[in-house]
DNA sequence: CCATCGTTCTTGTCATGACAAGTGTGGACC
DNA sequence: GGTCCACACTTGTCATGACAAGAACGATGG
């Protein structure tokens, strides 16, 4: 493991562990630099990495101060479908229409950073809240990852769960929101018409070593679902996902 | 500005304006150290900036290749559309269509915390980017801050840094974003078909007391711009398996 | 024609050194 | 006691140099 990673880990161990609490001055640049006997280059890259993360504050002149010491409120709520909805109570369904492995195209081997035509595991799944279909999922898993679905009913528990006892890591996630119009397929299993407005979630996540396991393009219908960001002046947003009554 | 960031908003430029495409390769490091004549740290520093805005691709020997050419606007930097897009290499543009004081109706007067038919100050703008519709801002105002902008040339400069310097202060943001179908004002200002799909986010932004001060209707055209974040968990360390050995 | 193996190119990591820009503090001065 | 300012300290930026790890590509042998 590269230095900065370790450096990284450390602080975060240190700051999880409470031997840091919120709030306590982040060691400076110079004392990790001879804690470490490292450069400046390995400890700013560690420190950076926290920064984006939310956990650490500070600025130019401004020494690093703790500013969390949990990571991941709405990450694991963000994931799964099923425990968000259920948390609202509500009642989540699931209608998983389609489980292949097949080459991936180029989009997918790009997201994935897969040669094209390697062999993923595609899933197309239909969420529905309290019987109303909601969401259309088109997920797509690194062959390692995907060939543990085919042994799981998909409709029957949470898919990450199962996934996360097999020992798949997903730590980060990069979301990319955007809107689309529905085309034949979303038209059919959201039940609205073609063309309608769709808030589309494209997710990619990632082990902690950053190698991409899933890629996934999530419609929603946007009179059900919105996405909800709180932001401000100091904090790191979040994002969250909420549901609309209607 | 920096280095770095001239560098990485010439890069944005480049592949905004179709100079370079998607599937493109980007010019290798030590290209981009001669033709800006600098040492790696400010070339590197701006493609790993493009590389989590998710515009480009590559990594270790792999050269980078463009993925993508919309713009992302992390959630980080919701406030302020123009400076957005300058640091992002962009020649941001607005016109101001109508500024107005009106009642508030019963939306608006529940976004606000205010009583219906308390007068408000409302704002439609068009911004765009390079010269090209971008997005269609219906912004409304407490009287007591909107009043500051009838005294103000809302196409000159930025109208939040306006408000700060008159000690408006908007600390926090709370984001709902969805999707909606274009209507006829939209479809003429946006330059896009009447029901096409546009992303919209709808602001209230509050000052530190919690009093909202402003409430925004925001419409974007969803191939110009997504909005993108990044969340991270932390590690289950018991749970680490390598799955990838097989 | 295809698989294989090096060479070469690219990116990742890190050390060292330097200066700029901003913050905070303590002391001098009023 | 309060104000202002110089100075120490912090982080941000950048140059230079070096090596390692991985990928792309062409040559080579089957």
């Amino acid at each position: 493991m590269p230095l900065h990673e370790r450096i990284a880990a450390d602080l975060r161990r240190r700051i999880g562990s409470g031997e840091l609490a919120v709030g306590d001055p982040v060691p400076s640049e110079s004392q990790l630099c001879a804690q470490w006997n490292a450069s400046r280059a390995p400890v700013r890259q560690a420190l950076t990495s926290l920064r984006a993360e939310g956990m650490i504050g500070g600025g130019r002149g401004k020494p690093a101060v703790v500013r969390r010491h949990t990571l991941s409120q709405p990450f694991e709520t963000f994931l799964s479908f099923s425990s968000w909805a259920a948390g609202l109570g509500h009642v989540p369904g699931q209608r998983t229409l389609e489980i292949a492995r097949r080459p991936a195209d180029a989009d997918i081997a790009d997201a994935l950073q897969l040669d094209e035509g390697t062999p993923v595991v595609q899933l197309l799944r239909q969420r529905l809240i309290d019987g109303r279909p909601t969401m259309l999922e088109r997920t797509t898993f690194v062959e390692p990852v995907g060939r543990l679905l085919f042994d799981f009913d998909c409709d029957s528990g949470s898919l990450y769960a199962h996934l996360g006892a097999h020992g798949v890591d997903m730590t980060v996630a990069r979301h990319q929101i955007d809107a689309v119009a529905a085309d034949e397929t979303d038209s059919e299993l959201l039940e609205v018409a073609v063309g309608a407005p769709l808030l589309r979630e494209r997710r990619r996540a990632s082990g902690m070593d950053g190698r991409p396991v899933e890629y996934s393009d999530d419609r929603y219908r946007p009179d059900m679902v919105s996405f909800s960001i709180e932001n401000s002046q100091q904090a790191h947003p979040a994002l969250l996902r909420d549901w609309r009554a209607s």
